[in-house]
RNA sequence: UGGCGAAUGGUGUAACGGUAACACUAACGACUCUGACUCGUUCAUUCUAGGUUCGAAUCCUAGUUCGCCAGCCA
C-alpha cells in the first residue's frame, strides 16, 4: 500500500495509517467477535461499522468470529440470530469461525505455554484466589502452587481436560506478576473446568479457556492487523499483547479501544436486555422497544438510517451519550424520502356532512408522494360520512388553533373546505359527532378550490375505513430529570444514596395501544413490514401480528409536531 | 490512598500551532392542501490555573471532574 494520503477521519483511521505508512502491516484485518449470548443491539452496531468500515475502506476483510467461550450462557439461536441482523445490515464478512472450532489448538497452546513456565495450575478456592490476588492499592500474593514443574502442570492440566477433577477445584493460570498495578496482570486465570453442554461441541470438553487468553490469541491465529474494541478493553492490552508474545506470534495484532455508543433513555447492555426479556418486562428481544436489531427491524427502522445514524455519531474515545433525537432525525430522512403517504385516523370522531347526499361516494385521486410523482397515485373514497382526527377538533380554541371549531372551516386533505356547524356531546360532555357543511365548490383541483383556509386536515371516510390497532412507543426508559424529580418527591434520605435498579428507571408509558383506529384500504391491505406515513401523524410499519384480518401498525417515529410542542410550552 | 483512560455549545463529532466547523436539538421567522418537508436567523471566553509562543482547543506544568479495573463473564 503505496502513497497513503491522509483520509482518516477518526483517530482509528489515523493509526491504521500510521500503521502502514510505518510498514508494521501491509494490508488490514479486523474481526467482529460477538458472544452469542444474545441478539445484537444498535451498540453493536457501532463495532460493526467500525470492524467492517474500516476493513472495507483500506481494502482490507473482517472475519465473522464468535466468541462462544463459555458455554453456560449460549445458544445456537444466537449464534444464527447475529448471522441474520449482519447481513440485514448489509456486511458480508470474510471468514466465518467459532472460537470453539479452535478448542484443541488452544489447549495446545497452553501446554507450550506450561512447558516454557508461562503457566500453571492452581489449587486454591476461588475465594482464596480473590483473597490472595491483593486490592487495588495493595500488591496480591504468590499461590503456594505457583511453582509446580512443568511436568507436574502439565500433568495436571491433562488431567482437567480429562476430567478427573470436579469443577471449580483447579484452574490454569498464566504466570505473570502478582504485584502489577493492574490487577488483569495478576497471574490471570486462563482455563477453568466447567462441565457445561456446549451448543457446538456437546459435552466434548469439560474445561474451556477464558476470555484474555482465547481472544488474543485467536486474533493472532486469525491474522488480524487491528483488534478494535470497547474502552472497557484499554487495561486488558497489556495482557493482551503478554499472550500474543508469549504464544509465540509474529506481527502481533494491534489493539485499538473506542468509546462505546450510548444513547439517552434506552439501556445498552446485554445483561439489562436479557433482563428485561426475562422477567417480561417487554414481550421478547423483538419488541419494537428494545434497541436489539430484531426489535428496531420490527418496529420498522430502515437500515438506511442506521448507518446513517452511525455515521453521524462518529467515533471516539470518550464517554458519550447521544440524545436518541439524533436516531430520529436519521429515521424521519430516510422515511420522509421514501415511504409513501397515507392517511390514517387514530382517534376518530364522527363527521357528518348534513349537505352531502346520503349514499353519494366520490373518488378522490391523491398522491402518494409530493415529492415523487413517479410513485403513483390512489384513490379513496369521499361520503357524507367521515372520520377525524379527535385533537383535530376543539370546542372552545386557543388562539393560533387553526384546525376544526364550532363555526371554522378547514379543509379536507385533497378533497373539500367543510365548516363545522354543531358538536353532539354526549351527557359527560364529550364531543361524539361533529355536523357539518361542505363548499362543493372547493374541492382540490378545481377552480373554487383556491380559497385559502388556514387548516388542512387528514380523513377517512366511512366507506373506506378499515379498523386498525396502532401502537405508539416512547423510549423505554424514563427521561433522567424525571428520576431526579421523582426520588426527590420521595424524600427518603436513607434510600436516596442506594443504587438504583434500572428497572425502577424503566417507563412505564412506553407503549400505548390504540384499536378502532381507522385507515385508509391501501394501509390495510399492505404487506408485513410496510412503511407509510400516516398524514400528519408520523411514520408506521406494519407488525407481523398483522394476520385474519387484524391490522396491526408501529409507530416507527413521530413526525415533528411544532403546534403540540407549542401548546405543551403554553 | 493503586493502575489505565477521557475532558470542545443542550447533545455528538471536527479543527493535527494560524484565530472554533458540521450535524442533531432548541427558539424565532418565511413557505405550506401534511403546524411535516424546505429555506432563513439565533445559540461556545474549547474543565480550571499558570507557562512556552508573534500566535494555543492543540505544546508544557499543576489541579479538578468523569469513566473503567479486584469473575473460574465476555
Amino acid at each position: 500500500m503505496e502513497n497513503i494520503e491522509k483520509r482518516a477521519s477518526n483517530f482509528i483511521e489515523e493509526f491504521i495509517e500510521e500503521d502502514l505508512r510505518q510498514g508494521r502491516f501491509d494490508h488490514v484485518k479486523t474481526r467482529f467477535p460477538p458472544e452469542p449470548n444474545g441478539y445484537l443491539h444498535i451498540g453493536h452496531v457501532k463495532a460493526l461499522c467500525i470492524d467492517f468500515g474500516i476493513a472495507n475502506k483500506y481494502g482490507g476483510s473482517c472475519n465473522l468470529r464468535f466468541d462462544d467461550t463459555n458455554p453456560a450462557k449460549e445458544d445456537t439461536v444466537f449464534v444464527d440470530g447475529i448471522q441474520r441482523d449482519i447481513e440485514w445490515l448489509g456486511f458480508k464478512w470474510d471468514k466465518l469461525f467459532f472460537a470453539s472450532d479452535f478448542f484443541p489448538r488452544l489447549y495446545e497452546i497452553a501446554c507450550d505455554m506450561i512447558k516454557k513456565g508461562l503457566a500453571y495450575v492452581d489449587d486454591q478456592t476461588p475465594e482464596e484466589m480473590r483473597k490472595n490476588r491483593g486490592t487495588l492499592t495493595q500488591p496480591g500474593v504468590n499461590s503456594p502452587y505457583r511453582d509446580r514443574s512443568a511436568e507436574e502442570n502439565l500433568d495436571l492440566f491433562e488431567r482437567m481436560k480429562n476430567g478427573e477433577f470436579a469443577d471449580g477445584s483447579r484452574v490454569l493460570r498464566a504466570k505473570i506478576d502478582m504485584a502489577s498495578p493492574n490487577v488483569l496482570m495478576r497471574d490471570p486465570t486462563i482455563y477453568r473446568i466447567k462441565r457445561c453442554h456446549h451448543h457446538r461441541t456437546g459435552d466434548d470438553w469439560c474445561i474451556y479457556p477464558m476470555y484474555d487468553f482465547q481472544h488474543p490469541i485467536q486474533d493472532a491465529i486469525e491474522g488480524v492487523t487491528h483488534s478494535l474494541c470497547s474502552l472497557e478493553y484499554e487495561i486488558h492490552r497489556p495482557l493482551y499483547d503478554w499472550m500474543v508474545s508469549h504464544a509465540g506470534f509474529e506481527m502481533p495484532p494491534r489493539q485499538i479501544e473506542f468509546a462505546r455508543l450510548n444513547i439517552t433513555r434506552t439501556v445498552m447492555s446485554k445483561r439489562y436486555l436479557r433482563r428485561l426479556v426475562e422477567e417480561g418486562y417487554v414481550a421478547g428481544w423483538d419488541d419494537p422497544r428494545m434497541p436489539t436489531l430484531v426489535g428496531m427491524r420490527r418496529r420498522g427502522y430502515p437500515v438506511e438510517a442506521i448507518h446513517d445514524f452511525l455515521a453521524r455519531v462518529g467515533v471516539a474515545k470518550a464517554d458519550s451519550t447521544v440524545d436518541g433525537a439524533l436516531l430520529e432525525a436519521c429515521v424521519r430522512d430516510a422515511l420522509g424520502a421514501s415511504a409513501p403517504r397515507a392517511m390514517a385516523v387514530l382517534n376518530p370522531i364522527k363527521v357528518t356532512l348534513s349537505n352531502w347526499e346520503e349514499g353519494k361516494i366520490e373518488k378522490i385521486t391523491l398522491e402518494n408522494h409530493p415529492d415523487h410523482p413517479e410513485m403513483g397515485e390512489r384513490e379513496v373514497s369521499f361520503g357524507r360520512r367521515l372520520y377525524i382526527e379527535s385533537e383535530d377538533f376543539m370546542l372552545d380554541p386557543p388562539k393560533k388553533f387553526f384546525r376544526l371549531a364550532p363555526g371554522r372551516e378547514v379543509r379536507l386533505k385533497g378533497a373539500y373546505i367543510i365548516k363545522c356547524e354543531e358538536a353532539k356531546l354526549d351527557e359527560n360532555g364529550n364531543v361524539i359527532e361533529l355536523i357539518c357543511t361542505v363548499d362543493h365548490d372547493s374541492k382540490s383541483g378545481s377552480e373554487g378550490a383556491n380559497r385559502k383556509v388556514k387548516g388542512t386536515l387528514h380523513w377517512v371516510s366511512e366507506a373506506d375505513a378499515v379498523d386498525a390497532e396502532v401502537r405508539l412507543y416512547e423510549p423505554i426508559m424514563m427521561d433522567e430529570d424525571a428520576v431526579e424529580e421523582e426520588s426527590a418527591d420521595e424524600e427518603n434520605d436513607a434510600a436516596e444514596n442506594a443504587p438504583k435498579d434500572f428497572i425502577d428507571r424503566l417507563n412505564s408509558d412506553s407503549i400505548k395501544v390504540l384499536t378502532g383506529c381507522k385507515v385508509e384500504p391501501i394501509i390495510a391491505e399492505s404487506d408485513i413490514g410496510s412503511r407509510f406515513q400516516f398524514l400528519r401523524m408520523g411514520y408506521f410499519a406494519k407488525d407481523p401480528d398483522s394476520k385474519d384480518g387484524k391490522v396491526v401498525f408501529n409507530r416507527v417515529v413521530p413526525l415533528k409536531d411544532s403546534w403540540a410542542k407549542a401548546a405543551k410550552n403554553g
